[in-house]
DNA sequence: GAGTGGTCTAGACCACCAC
DNA sequence: TGGTGGTCTAGACCACTCA
């Protein structure tokens, strides 16, 4: 293309001394796109425009656009539907419900997990969460404490012992009485009503023996060797928004990972 | 294109009742790739032929042998350097030597570990073993028990403690004194001496309390929990070629994940 | 049948590397 | 300077969905 339309530069032939990396216009336009996410153009589960729309709006071909969702893509920020067009990733759907479960039953495949809330009260941040979130010291924070239960109706068994900090100004109207009406997964719940798109996450995982409360809520005895999986999880901008710490008990169950 | 050269079918216009799934051109020429890379045709480390070389060959676009390599690369089987070619993967690389190992110290970045092995002999392979290897009962394998160890020179604390099994046949000539002469990773030992190439892998995570040996091995005393990772590695063809089990000793250290 | 994403092509030009 | 991968374009046609 000759010209330079809205935004979009083209390749600048040559930069000051320690130039700022080279971005091809696809990535640029990935940026774009990622900022009209962040500010909620399209909500989750909707369409967004066509990729030939798109194309025009930018003043570039379909394929440079078509390159910027693929990637949007394999990040799961987009879903792909051939026929019907590209839709704002969701954790609404069923496929994507245990993205970030890794918990696995030993035999079997589906999680299939009943959930318990235990405890839901807002506080100030404790130093570590006010850390890991960015939240400045005194700043509003809201811990939330769950189980997840496995088995049959008859033989339901704790599995994993949750304990969540979240923002307290982004999930201000979170209460207990929200959580246990809520049907879902919690991610869903916090897109749908608080605007919050939990993106990625990392996790550090480790063995510990069971205390005595967490044994007690558990169901084990004291010192049982536990999963400690904590999560870091992030939205648009990769902005820290929730801290977790799970502890699974993997006697019949494992936490699964494929490495490439 | 209108003629249908070696090997590569254009797209079937009607199939047979239950049509065996349209398969697009790049993902024809991937598998056929992928079958030279299997056949050894070009070795870990080596250069493949050019984009245009294999658009000849193949009898396709540039642009289509392109596609396929993005999929192969992205799959980590094929590494792209511009301006000097497209090479196959191998694990002698700095940055892939620590492509399998999630372990992390919970301070600072490298792992930096020293190896010290335990055991390496060879035997029947145990029922268990058997089965996950696809192996025959009563065939071949040989078994592996090494320590990592991490710390400075002087404060050398053992971490791991790693068990592995694997076939008897392909991996003849693995013998004690080759492991323990051999300086680099492991799994550039497989692929340049046993031309074994570990692809991609899947592990099963627990925690677990130590056991008396495990414990002395370890340093730790019986019943420290410790993380249990069971790892099934798959070479070209999705065939199971090693199964190992870690011991990680996560005081100090931690298994880390990323979720996407 | 119209509209969407998916594939394939051919050609131009750019960025990087080696000689 | 020539060869490699990387980007971008324009256009054709296929596959899928839905009205």
């Amino acid at each position: 293309m000759s010209e330079t339309p809205s935004g979009v530069v083209g390749s600048a032939p040559s930069e000051p001394s320690h130039a700022p990396a080279f971005s091809p216009l696809y990535r640029q336009i990935k940026s774009l796109l990622g900022k009209s996410l962040q500010a909620g153009e399209w909500l989750p589960g909707q369409a967004i425009p066509s990729e030939f729309e798109l194309a025009a709006r930018f003043g570039v071909s379909q394929g440079t656009v078509r390159k910027a969702i693929d990637e949007m893509a394999a990040d799961n920020l987009l879903v792909r539907r051939q026929g019907k067009g590209t839709f704002v990733a969701t954790h609404a759907e069923q496929s994507t419900q245990f993205r970030f479960l890794r918990l696995t039953p030993d035999e079997g495949g589906a999680p299939a997990l009943q959930r318990r809330l235990l405890e839901c009260r807002r506080m100030r941040a404790p130093m570590e969460v006010a850390r890991l979130l960015s939240l400045k010291s005194g700043e509003p924070a809201v811990q939330v404490r769950r189980l997840l239960l496995a088995g049959g109706p008859q033989a339901l068994r704790p599995v994993v012992l949750d304990d969540l900090w979240l923002p307290g100004t982004p999930f201000k109207g979170l209460t207990a009485e929200r959580l246990a009406a809520w049907r879902g997964p919690l991610y869903r719940l916090f897109e749908a009503e608080f605007a919050v798109q939990m993106i990625r996450a990392e996790e550090k995982i480790r063995a510990v023996a069971a205390a005595a409360e967490e044994a007690e809520l558990l169901a084990v005895a004291p010192g049982t060797p536990l999963l400690s999986v904590e999560r870091l999880s992030f939205t648009y901008g990769d902005r820290p928004v929730e801290w977790r710490r799970g502890l699974y008990l993997t006697t019949a169950h494992h936490y699964r990972n494929e490495l490439n």
